[in-house]
DNA sequence: GTCTTTTGGTCTGTTCATCGAACCAAGAGG
DNA sequence: CCTCTTGGTTCGATGAACAGACCAAAAGAC
């Protein structure tokens, strides 16, 4: 999909969601939100997409209300309340592709912190299997999996990613 | 993303998937799919999308094991059973656009069939309100909601979907 | 059976998004 | 001040999506 062209008007959420996050890259680029990437350079790292692309596509969020700019001059990108929304979304996705695409079980893991300590693995469905709630991202840690290959990538945000943080918490590359 | 370029091969279930489902049309596709269409025209007549492109979406879809092609010459598309795991992800497109979008409320809702009759509503997580559960689609109706806006589109698919209806359930167009 | 219409596509030329690569300006470090 | 990094923008080339014409097979009419 385009910026500017888009789905003829339909008369459906789904249809409503994807005129503005089916483009190619952007629930790439939200992704990378959640797993804490912040910076312009970040992002095309770790994408590999080009710069043209992901400065309409940043352009296009920020439009969209799912992210802010935060500070002049070279900048960090946040989500909004809006974005955290999309969670189950992008958790649903990656939950789908790994039971395809990974017979060695999922590539990344996702677990509930209560207070900071772990209480329990999130499942398909998104709620803890211990204590059966819905966590909010900011309440979940996020470690490699069985299903990880680490030979696929090698740049320092790939690299950052490898080790277990908390979602939404600001990547550090350097 | 086309066809035969693809994301860098990331180490990430989300990619993975978008790699299948992240083109232009195909979500809409397999929702029209979990709604009831099966025939190239009824595709065609309600999406909008050239004939090419929905030729080609369609044998992606077939390739990738997420339809089945019925009968000989004129066939049908049916969803398979990976294809029916992906309805929690749709769904939660479908509301998250409707609660960006819809001020008036969400353009369809879905409802908890047991037996036949009507258990409850399913509400954001996928749960039925009343009995807690997540049904599968097979046991879910849908019916236009108070965000519905029938002036939008006035083809003869989008008129079958205007009456309540099971998911799944073949939809009758002539 | 055969004539006609509908269905399910394919083909073609054009338009527009994406790409890689070069370029540039504004901080940051020394 | 000079240099390096960061955060972009610009440009020409490529390739995907588009509208519309075309076509063959199936289905319905006679």
């Amino acid at each position: 999909m385009a910026l500017g062209t888009d789905y003829p008007r339909q008369d459906c959420g789904i249809a409503r969601s994807l005129e503005l996050v089916g483009e190619r890259w952007t629930l790439l680029i939200l992704r990378d939100c959640f797993l804490g990437v912040r910076r312009f350079s970040d992002f095309q790292v770790h994408l590999d997409v080009s710069r043209a692309v992901l400065a309409a596509r940043l352009d296009a969020l920020v439009g969209a209300g799912l992210l802010v700019r935060v500070g002049a001059g070279h900048a960090t990108y946040e989500l909004t309340a809006e974005a955290l929304d999309l969670w189950p979304v992008l958790h649903g996705l990656a939950q789908w592709g790994d039971r395809r695409t990974s017979p060695d079980g999922p590539r990344r893991t996702f677990h509930h912190l209560v207070a900071g300590v772990a209480c329990g693995t999130i499942g398909a469905d998104g709620r803890c299997r211990s204590c059966d709630t819905s966590p909010r991202p900011g309440d979940i840690e996020t470690r490699p999996g069985p299903g990880a290959d680490p030979t696929l990538r090698d740049d320092p945000v790939s690299r950052a990613l490898r080790v277990p943080h908390r979602l939404l918490e600001p990547l550090v590359t350097r």
